[in-house]
DNA sequence: GCCTACACACTGGCATGCTAGTTGAATGCA
DNA sequence: TGCATTCAACTAGCATGCCAGTGTGTAGGC
């Protein structure tokens, strides 16, 4: 008995694949989309089997577009496709999310003190704005809203600095490590620090201190990964390590 | 007239695809491996048109591998689909390398450090080996030979930490890199600038000092950076962005 | 002679049928 | 009753046929 291999419904979501052109999106790119936006969201839970046959019918298309889009999660290591056998939601361990935060910690500091170095005129007025919004959702208390204000600002620096690349590979990052956010429980408190770590990276980009950004945006992100170190301690049956075999 | 559209002959790579489990590779992985280190070496320049037609005839196998292949390089963004007209090795931009340049500092910089922290006993060892084969090679003047110790040398940091997914993405950026790096002429004295910065490198990580670990290896790639402008600035036709179109 | 419009050949996207390999269960044997 | 063997159902990989959109070459009109 490997897993419940249920597939929940699933609704065709319009997102195009990222890395590729932004042309009209193919069937592959909008089931791609969906699966993953299903695999990110928990609804298809690590370790779940992938019906494909059933997808097929939920989405109305044959299998070919549904095996090029699980063969591209396989790619992005979000699915693993066992060859005679089937393909599952890769599960996550706890040193996958320390390295994924370490290659971030690593890059989002540079990015942070290229952005100070760079000068742009909009970025420090786009970042002031979401330290606007992310103090409101913090005083209504708004999880979930903070959320995604917290991962908008992250990108606001990328994207100024027009890095497409490097920018991609945070977004892959991303992916992974949401599926575990998703399962954890933020401490009290949290949003306020990521809020203040956030001013602080803001200040050294606006002050033109690519050193300071650096070091502020690595402080942000080290605290971020001893807190899903912590949590991770509290509940270690949800990182257990290869149990599927 | 777009190009050539001529396809060299091309033999099969044993090589897996990366990133996939060490299976018996499939049909698809086997093009895949063949049209990239085609890609990698020259064979296909950028810009030339891939004839799937010619491949499965050359490699003797239906259009499905050969689709499925094209597919995770256009994933890559080493090749470029263009959906009713024809599939395309992606042409490279400076820009572009000094993204992934940018990248790989910032990531190699932090390994470099991690790598000092983890106090690995038999790393020191190996480095110091390839030190020693290098010392060779530039004695030698085996550029090739150097070429391929120096990428050994790098990752031999990543693998000893045993980060896979930072080594894969690694193992992307220099994909990318190597393409570029297989036209420029290397500067004289470079191979001997980039031993001596190997052996600060390694030194730093031997000592344990974490932020002298990072400082070199990043100031390291800064001048590999250096050198990719340099030539980019004296051979500005290679670089020639979007003049597909 | 030049510009436009049409038709053809080529491309990738997709559907479907087939094959080989794995899994787990059912069955026969000890 | 417990174990080994066989078999049936499922999976992914692959081949092939078809369709729609694009680019180009050509022929016709101005």
């Amino acid at each position: 008995m490997r897993d419940t291999g249920v597939s929940p419904a699933l609704a065709l979501t319009a997102a195009s694949a990222p890395g590729l052109d932004a042309r009209r999106p193919s069937k592959a790119d909008q089931v791609y989309a969906s699966v993953k936006e299903a695999i990110l969201s928990g609804l298809l839970p690590p370790g779940s089997a992938i019906d494909k046959a059933a997808l097929c019918d939920q989405l109305g298309m044959s299998r070919f577009p549904v095996g090029i889009a699980v063969g591209r999660l396989a790619f992005e290591k979000l699915v693993v496709v066992e060859p005679q056998h089937g393909s599952f939601v890769s599960r996550i361990s706890l040193g996958d999310v320390r390295e994924f935060m370490l290659i971030r910690r690593a890059l989002e500091g540079d990015l942070a003190a290229e952005a100070a170095k760079a000068r742009l005129p909009g970025l420090d007025m786009e970042l002031a704005r979401s330290l606007r919004y992310q103090a409101t959702a913090v005083e209504a208390a708004d999880h979930a809203g903070f959320y995604r204000l917290d991962v908008g600002f992250h990108r606001l620096i990328v994207q100024a600095l027009g890095l497409t690349h490097a920018a991609d590979m945070l977004e892959r990052l991303l992916s992974h490590l949401e599926r575990v956010r998703r399962l954890l429980t933020t401490p009290p408190g949290h949003a306020g620090r990521t809020l203040e770590d956030h001013r602080a990276i803001a200040d050294a980009i606006a002050a033109r201190d690519p050193g300071m950004a650096a070091l502020a945006a690595r402080a942000h992100l080290e605290r971020t990964t001893a807190m899903f170190a912590s949590f991770a301690q509290q509940n270690p049956t949800l990182f257990a390590e290869a149990d599927h075999a």
